[in-house]
DNA sequence: GCGACAG
DNA sequence: ATCTTGTCGC
């Protein structure tokens, strides 16, 4: 499961070229299994970013008796960081951290969601595009903001939505996932439709702006979880 | 040449 | 992403 080096440690020129000639690889039509388990992953730092750490959570998806999402594991991975952000090169900076934790994963999900963007990128090969074509698996991309691609308003209602273009085509959709809150960037990472993308992540949202696949890693991802967890078996004084 | 710019 | 407390609003 590890990757080689020479694939991640790249000189800025060089990971461009790597990554349109990945792009070629993608398939945009659906190919998924039925889905038993999701997956939801993301990327944190430590000290002082020195350390990266990657976070996955996998849920169960129970379409029968009103469809429900339950947590059946959750793994971190630490390694020093690689790369420094780069605007366009995220992947190269998450990916080698993100498929260590997925290594330690007991079950291999059906459908992944990510923290960036898929296709909705300059060279159509956001994180979660090269995430899925290293695990060979679906994967959506999830953003909380803009990094390629114009579009329109979005309306006001939950689960309006516009598409983000580009160069004459729709390379993902605008979401609002919650009313009056800023909508979330939705785009096919690998083997999915936008149109099946955007079915997914609607179906995983709960009644935050994340859908919970997204959400959950992204607080696993976070410092701040270490506070959360601390808190509850901290003694408290008014306990 | 001047901005924009996931996490 | 991360540094950080309280606070405004549904």
């Amino acid at each position: 499961m590890d990757a080689p080096l020479h694939e991640w440690n790249l000189e800025p020129a060089e990971a461009i070229a790597l990554q349109k000639r990945l792009a070629t690889r993608l398939e945009l039509a659906d190919r998924i299994d039925e889905v038993a388990y999701i997956a939801g992953v993301d990327i944190g730092f430590e000290e002082a970013g020195e350390i990266t750490r990657a976070a996955v959570v996998l849920l169960e998806w129970n379409e029968i008796k009103a469809p429900t999402l339950e947590v059946v594991e959750q793994v971190i991975h630490r390694e020093p960081t690689r790369m420094p952000y780069v605007p366009g090169l995220l992947s190269f900076r998450e990916i080698p951290a993100a498929l260590g934790a997925f290594a330690k994963l007991s079950q291999t999900p059906q459908l992944v969601m990510v923290d960036g963007q898929g296709i909705a990128h300059p060279r159509k090969l956001g994180v979660a595009a090269h995430l899925g074509l290293w695990l060979d698996l679906p994967t959506i991309g999830v953003a909380k903001s803009r990094l390629y691609g114009r579009f329109e308003p979005v309306g006001e209602q939950r689960g309006d939505w516009s598409a983000l273009t580009a160069r004459g085509e729709t390379i993902g959709a605008v979401l609002r996932s919650r009313e009056k809150v800023k909508p979330i960037f939705v785009s096919p990472g690998h083997r999915l439709s936008l149109a099946t993308s955007l079915d997914w992540v609607t179906r995983c949202l709960g009644r935050t702006k994340l859908p919970e696949p997204t959400r959950l890693a992204d607080r696993l991802a976070s410092r701040r979880d270490e506070k959360r967890r601390k808190a509850s078996v901290e003694p408290t004084r008014d306990a």
